[in-house]
DNA sequence: TGTATGACCCTGA
DNA sequence: CTCAGGGCCATAC
């Protein structure tokens, strides 16, 4: 087997940071990448998230975009899903948007612009 | 090998 | 709020 383009590794420690955010929290996808130690590198983890397999069962919809926006179009099927499974875990959403900035995983407000 | 695309982010106008 | 522009870079074609 050859390891191809992103290693292994660096997919689990993106999954591994995914898997960590707490029931009822939401954390974004730059914030996941830096807690996977790779600052700047948001883009990855939603190829990640997108490659990641199902059996893995990870917490996707937990990862919001800035501003605790969904990333998908307001149109698809993977908006109103995640939008589904938020509100079922009590995080209120309006417009396609987190409400609450306490809504916000603990992480996202401590690495807030330096 | 080069171009296009995308589950992103940030700043500035 | 929108839009443009720069950064990031793995995949797909």
């Amino acid at each position: 087997m050859q390891a191809s383009g992103t290693s292994q590794q660096t997919l689990q420690a993106i999954w591994r940071a995914v898997r960590a955010i707490p029931r009822g929290q939401v954390s974004t996808y730059g914030s996941i990448a830096r807690r996977a130690g790779l600052p700047g590198r948001a883009r990855l983890v939603g190829h990640a998230l997108k490659v990641a397999p199902a059996d893995l069962e990870l917490p996707w919809h937990r990862v919001v975009a800035a501003g605790g926006r969904i990333a998908f179009p307001s149109t698809s099927r993977a908006f109103v899903e995640q939008r589904r499974r938020l509100r079922e875990e009590g995080v209120s959403l309006q417009r396609g948007r987190v409400v609450s900035e306490a809504n916000l995983s603990l992480d996202e407000l401590l690495w807030k612009r330096p």
